[in-house]
DNA sequence: ATGTCAGCCGGAGGCTGA
């Protein structure tokens, strides 16, 4: 049994007691996260290294990064979604992981583009948003190109999508968000429609499942949440999914990152 | 409580992104 987790940690080494508390209690073979803010020069590797877990960065100064963790042997494949050779923001890496049965299962940390416009700014169709929606139709040519393959793969990570409005704690205030807007939701619908399962949804089909809570307006404490990190699984993949679920433990203890660990776990 | 957090620059606190 392989137990795969996605987390966006909001800066690896702000979060780091969190991180090195949840891996020695949770216990994944591999971790997915974003939001490191970290180069890769500066990432506290060391610490995670003693915990026996191999460190595979895709780092940028102050904002993104993205990150692999994995107890078993690891082979990075990408750094960098391909598609777009300008882009310089690190969100995408893409690893091929062995599996104690000798079997190989591919994953990738995926940090999303928000696509929500700056302060002041109410241009909703803004080039952060053409952004996201361009950095979705280039996952979606990779996700072809991994589909071909026939391999295990689970791409996980921060999609900052809300499927649905049974994902959001507030539909009508959202109509507007980059989060949910249809655009957003047709591209996340074309991804899945490749041919992908969403772990979390095989096993838990009720609304009101969050992964994401905001700092701010007590959002926490009155369950004001958004599902907004997935692990998407290949057929090859969801043929041995054996559970998933939310770990919301972290989100409520000190100092926590504003998103939570979602899992799965494979029989591989 | 109209209630946040993190990083950057620069050496405080304003700005940015989320």
């Amino acid at each position: 049994m392989v137990k795969i987790a996605t987390w966006n940690v909001n800066s690896i080494k702000a979060r780091l007691p969190r991180v090195i508390e949840w891996l020695k209690e949770f216990q994944p073979d591999v971790a997915l996260l974003q939001e490191t803010k970290s180069v890769d020069e500066t990432f506290p590797a060391l610490e995670i290294g003693d915990l026996g877990y191999n460190v595979e960065i895709s780092g940028q100064k102050t904002y993104n990064g993205v990150a692999i963790l994995s107890k078993l042997p690891i082979d990075v494949e990408l750094t960098a979604l391909p598609g777009d050779d300008t882009d310089e923001q690190a969100r995408y890496i893409e690893a091929l992981v062995t599996t104690p049965s000798g079997g190989v299962v591919r994953v990738g940390s995926i940090y999303l583009p928000n696509g929500n416009p700056t302060r002041d700014d109410n241009d909703k169709d803004s080039e952060k948003f053409r952004y996201k929606l361009s950095w979705m139709d280039r996952l979606i040519a990779h996700t072809k190109d991994l589909l071909k393959t026939e391999d295990a793969f689970v791409l996980g990570g921060d999609y900052n999508i809300c499927v649905n409005d049974g994902d959001v704690y507030n539909p009508a205030g959202f109509v507007d968000d980059a989060l949910c807007r249809p655009e957003s939701r047709g591209r996340f619908r074309q991804l899945m429609n490749l041919g992908l399962t969403n772990a979390l949804r095989s096993f838990h089909s009720n609304p009101g499942l969050y992964s994401y809570w905001d700092y701010q307006r007590g959002a926490w404490s009155k369950d004001n949440g958004l599902l907004i990190d997935h692990l998407l699984l290949s057929p090859q993949a969801a043929d041995t999914l054996l559970n998933a679920g939310i770990d919301k433990t972290p989100r409520g203890k000190e100092k926590p990152s504003d998103h939570t660990p979602v899992w799965c776990e494979l029989d591989l």
